[in-house]
RNA sequence: GGGCGUGUACCGAAGUGGACAAACGGGUCAGACUGUAAAUCUGAUGGCUUACGCCUUCGUAGGUUCGAAUCCUACCGCGCCCA
């Protein structure tokens, strides 16, 4: 199955935003074509949280894409930068990690990607920066400095706002995409995929490029997921995140946080993280956007769990939902005699506080068995095994004994 | 090095001697409703065996006062300006 040049870029464009430039890409494919030779797509992660997310997914799924049509993906793991802490999109310096911490969450993330990406070595090449920037010396360092200007730095909207502001910025975060730029030069890269908020560093990676005499990058950028939150993009960070990894199913599982999200974000998540065509999903978002959901759910737990996790996730959800006890829920041995269900709430983790416990009596949130238990002074005493339970997701099973 | 600011609960942000467990917004949790755990509306949101009672909390440590998040001193972090 061989694609035309035009029905590559085609598929290649669904989740780009920009293409920098789509000539020089249709150039590059070209050639390709001609000699046989693959093109190298540079992805860069930076190891600073063990949990690859849907918004990471975006990227890759492109970069998976260029693999399929016989390109190799250069994955490059940012053990050194991420000790530099890259500043896009932050509002604040982001914290240094350790060595070990860096090196720990790498080996985690190769893992997950490989739920992603082609591993096998024809198509992806792992290399860590850590081998290149480690052996800069500071005069090479300096040098590399000298390329860009305050102003160049300050135009960028993420240092912009900070200075503006009077926010913090450190003198180290204007040489992260430095290093990132120059991670292109080492490997050679034909494109550099990356979510938008890093056209600033691939940009620099693509004029480094030039000015050492080699080839440009083509520099592809995705639109950034929007995270559960509904607003802001998904990152480890701010906790609006689906991890790649995330159980399928669960009050927190994968299948459970997609039905969760805002339905405004349903056209954002099909056409980034789907390969259904736009004609399809759109009508169907604005007339059954409950169905829509659950089948972009069933899809992402298919995709990066297996058909049948899907089918259990959502089994286990639509339980749920209509007032049913899971099947799998902690259970607590309990004295018989009668006592006070506040306590309880608190011991068996349903409740954080005697207060809250209390307090959510009161609202009517609390269940025995089904029924609402609304007096906190009441007391119960437990001869058979029941089910307490807050609010709809939160269960424990007593057992007397 | 000097001057001026600033530091509040999960986050943002009010409060500048008592009525402050601390406005407001976000988040979170719950209730109602629903096509969903979406949207919308409502309520709650430091702790204490639920009490118009007590305890802990407003950068840290002391101090003044009947009484401090609020005043003073020192220290720490951050920002701006001058050098």
């Amino acid at each position: 199955m061989s694609l035309s040049i035009d029905q590559q870029i085609q598929l290649l464009s669904r989740r780009c935003e920009r293409i920098l430039t789509e000539q020089d890409l249709r150039r590059k494919l070209e050639a390709s074509a001609k000699t046989g030779k693959p093109l190298r797509i540079k992805l860069g992660m930076d190891p600073t949280a063990p949990d690859v997310t849907l918004g990471h997914a975006v990227p890759l799924k492109a970069i998976r894409q260029f693999q399929e049509l016989g390109h190799k993906a250069v994955l490059i793991i940012g053990d050194y930068t991420a000790r530099v802490g890259d500043p896009s999109g932050r509002d604040s310096t982001r914290p240094v990690l350790s060595g070990a911490v860096i090196n720990a969450n790498a080996e985690t993330y190769v893992t997950q990607i490989g739920k992603i990406l082609l591993t096998d070595p024809d198509h992806l090449e792992v290399r860590w920066n850590g081998e290149w920037l480690g052996a800069m010396n500071l005069l090479e360092i300096i040098r590399l400095a000298s390329r860009k200007s305050v102003a160049q730095m300050l135009e960028r909207d993420t240092f912009k706002e900070r200075y503006v502001s009077g926010g913090d910025i450190r003198i180290h975060e204007f040489l992260y995409p430095l290093l990132q730029g120059w991670d292109s030069v080492i490997i050679n890269a034909d494109v550099e995929m990356g979510g938008s908020d890093q056209l600033f560093n691939n940009l620099v990676g693509r004029e480094f490029m030039k000015e050492e005499g080699k080839e440009a990058q083509v520099v592809m950028v995705t639109p950034l997921l929007i995270g559960t939150d509904g607003v802001m993009k998904m990152s480890k960070s701010k906790g609006n995140y689906i991890g790649v990894t995330d159980p399928p199913g669960g009050p927190d599982g994968m299948f459970g946080k997609i039905m969760k999200l805002p339905d405004a974000l349903l056209e954002n998540y099909y056409t980034l993280l789907t390969e259904v065509g736009r004609e399809e999903f759109l009508p169907r978002i604005q007339s059954e956007p409950r169905n829509a959901k659950a089948d972009l759910a069933r899809r992402m737990v298919a995709w990066l769990h297996g058909a049948a996790a899907a089918e259990a996730a959502e089994a286990e959800f639509v339980k749920a939902t209509h007032g049913g006890v899971p099947d799998q829920i902690p259970e607590f041995p309990v004295t018989k005699a009668a006592k006070k269900l506040a306590p309880l709430l608190v011991q068996t983790g349903l409740a954080a506080s005697n207060s809250e416990a209390m307090r959510k009596m009161k609202e009517g949130a609390v269940r025995i068995d089904g029924e609402k238990v609304t007096d906190p002074q009441k007391e119960y005493a437990f001869d058979k095994p029941v089910v307490l339970q807050l609010g709809n997701r939160k269960f424990a099973r007593l057992i007397p004994g």
